[in-house]
DNA sequence: GCCGTTTTCGGCCCGACTGTTTTCAGTCG
């Protein structure tokens, strides 16, 4: 997402990373603190420029010397510490802080005491041997910076994997492992289980009575390509599509702290520890337990963990410390969005679509089997170069909805189709044709290119139309692979609430669009919000659950979402809305 | 660098694994 403070959080994390090599350790109390401070910026709704220093340290997490820092950037277009340190901290030398194994310590004696300022350098020093003529590194260390150099691209500690190439990997290993007859309970953690929309990493939490037997067979694995490391409680391993996996393995009654503990994130975390703390009370892997005496609080589950805290349970996908912990508090919590709260389905396609992979009949008997009691049915319109459909065979399709809606007494199905919204916010077909249909949702499929300004207008004017009820995939983007159109987000949000058209969540994982920090933005407006799974293929309805997690992720209050209204409430809606519009 | 019904100083989350250090520092998550 683009917003007006990007430059700023991009600087921020910036002096951060250079913080690290400068004060020596990633924990320093002043690289947090720029953390924090980034993180400020990030969440922060609206334009910072417009705020003094005075009203910048009004922030949480924002001080004295960090409104300055902004100020400066405002006024100046820079920030002196940054460029201090960049000096010091070439982009070169900066570089060989993300060789896995290799810290900020060892890093700084390297340039200290053997003059290597870069990867070439490093290079020629681990064939010359000179690395082990420093006290405490030794031949090992050289073999294993080596390798580390060697597969840098493939894993360098900056990679992130797509959540739709990394969510498979982590369920097929946790249902291998839960196979195990020594397994009791897998379960995948860490930033997966937030459903982040990328990860560096799976992690996996295992409960075993038996757990030296668990890590060998783990680390025979089919898709283990190399061990990282391996422990009787931890072990490391890369897949053979180079993503990293951890497994840690923890006793039955541990099995809930150690989810928690592992599912992070580290910022939520850190905020129950400071919780149980103030209590008198340790929060580790092993449990919520008592600092002097040592007697085990809580450990079982996530739920018992939270209650002792006086929370109220936060799912996975809200633990980052937005505000969920301070929720939990007031018992004011926003509610997640569960999978049996979505009665229907309205963005799929049929066979009609040239890239539709079921038919009509399959999709609807697919949609009944879930118990939806609607479902649209909207195949993409002409515009769409091969794929598109025209109105004559839509309305050939219209027929056929209509004999089946006599077999599914119990599912209301609605008429719909995908809009293409053009370059200027055009729209397929003429308006007349547009409004016989039931349910529009439209969406970019072309000019991904164009600039914020005209990429925003064109969204808007789609909106403005009175035949387009929801906006498709908000951005097009393809995690990891294609960035989304450039948006003034905050114009298309207050554009959604004035023309009442739905903003929707589509489900696919590569897409997961609107993104969860644009959910997020829109909290506390009054946008109304539909889950879809955009399905070609009766098997991806089945993607709804995701779509319930990135709503949860972007704390999407359930009452928000038209698609978990009862049919009545949905229909009239639709109903209210387009006559609004017209 | 931030923060404060333990407030303007002195705190700031916790533990496993590795390598080479015979008692622990560095790195990672």
């Amino acid at each position: 997402m683009s917003g007006p403070n990007d430059a700023l959080v991009a600087l921020f994390r910036e002096l951060a990373e250079l913080t690290v090599l400068d004060e020596g350790s990633p924990n320093a109390f002043r690289v947090r603190a720029y953390e924090n401070a980034r993180e400020a910026i990030q969440t922060h709704r609206g334009d910072l420029s417009a705020l003094s220093e005075r009203e910048l340290t009004q922030i949480d997490g924002i001080g004295k010397s960090t409104a300055k820092k902004i100020r400066e950037f405002f006024d100046a277009g820079k920030i002196s510490k940054v460029d201090k340190l960049r000096e010091k901290y070439p982009p070169a030398f900066v570089e060989l802080s993300k060789i896995p194994g290799l810290g900020p310590k060892t890093l700084l004696r390297l340039r200290d005491e053997l003059d290597i300022h870069n990867v070439v350098d490093l290079r020629a020093a681990i064939s010359d041997q000179k690395l082990r003529e420093l006290k405490g590194l030794g031949a090992k260390m050289e073999e294993k910076l080596s390798q580390a150099i060697d597969r840098m691209g493939l894993t360098g500690k900056d990679k992130r994997t797509p959540i739709a190439e990394a969510l498979p990997i982590a369920r097929a290993l946790v249902s291998e492992l839960a196979s195990l007859p020594e397994v009791e309970h897998a379960q995948y953690c860490g930033s997966l289980r937030r459903f982040r929309e990328t990860v560096a990493d799976i992690d996996i939490v295992v409960a075993s009575e038996k757990p030296v037997e668990v890590m060998d067979k783990f680390v025979n694995f089919a898709g283990v390509r190399d061990v990282i490391g391996h422990g009787e409680t931890k072990t490391s391993v890369l897949t053979s599509s180079g993503l990293q996996v951890d497994l840690r393995i923890v006793e039955a009654h541990q099995f809930g702290a150690a989810c928690q503990y592992f599912t992070g994130s580290k910022a939520h975390n850190i905020k129950l520890r400071q919780r149980a703390m103030d209590r008198g009370w340790l929060l580790n892997e092993y449990g919520l337990s008592d600092a002097e005496s040592g007697k085990v609080i809580a450990s079982e589950t996530e739920q018992e963990i939270y209650e002792a805290l006086e929370l109220t349970l936060v799912p996975p996908p809200m633990r980052e410390d937005h505000g969920e912990i301070e929720q939990a508090q007031a018992k004011a919590l926003t509610p997640a969005v569960k999978l049996e709260d979505l009665k229907g389905d309205l963005h799929v396609h049929t066979s009609l679509s040239g890239d539709g992979k079921s038919s009509l009949e399959e999709i609807v008997a697919s949609a009944a089997e879930r118990g939806y009691t609607y479902l649209a049915i909207t195949d993409h319109g002409e515009d769409l170069a091969l794929n598109g459909v025209s109105c004559e065979k839509l309305r050939e399709q219209r027929k056929q909805i209509d004999v089946l809606a006599g077999q599914y007494p119990k599912m209301r199905l609605l008429q719909g189709v995908e809009l293409n919204i053009g370059p200027e916010g055009g729209l397929d077909y003429d308006e007349a044709f547009r409004r016989e249909l039931d349910w529009c949702v439209a969406g970019v499929h072309s000019h991904f290119d164009l600039d914020a300004k005209l990429q925003t207008q064109r969204i808007l004017r789609a909106m403005e139309d009175p035949t387009v009820d929801a906006i498709a995939h908000l951005t097009g983007r393809k995690i990891g692979s294609r960035p989304g159109i450039e948006l003034d987000i905050d114009a298309v949000l207050q554009k959604a609430v004035e023309t009442r058209t739905a903003i929707e969540i589509n489900a696919a994982l590569p897409r997961l669009d609107a993104a969860s920090d644009v959910l997020f933005r829109a909290r506390d407006l009054d946008v109304t919000i539909v889950i879809n799974t955009d399905a070609h293929h009766t098997r991806e309805l089945a993607r709804m659950e995701w779509g319930a997690l990135q709503a949860t992720r972007g704390f999407v209050d359930p009452a928000r979402v038209a698609n978990s209204w009862p049919r009545k409430k949905f229909l009239d809606w639709v109903e209210n809305r387009r006559a609004l519009k017209s």
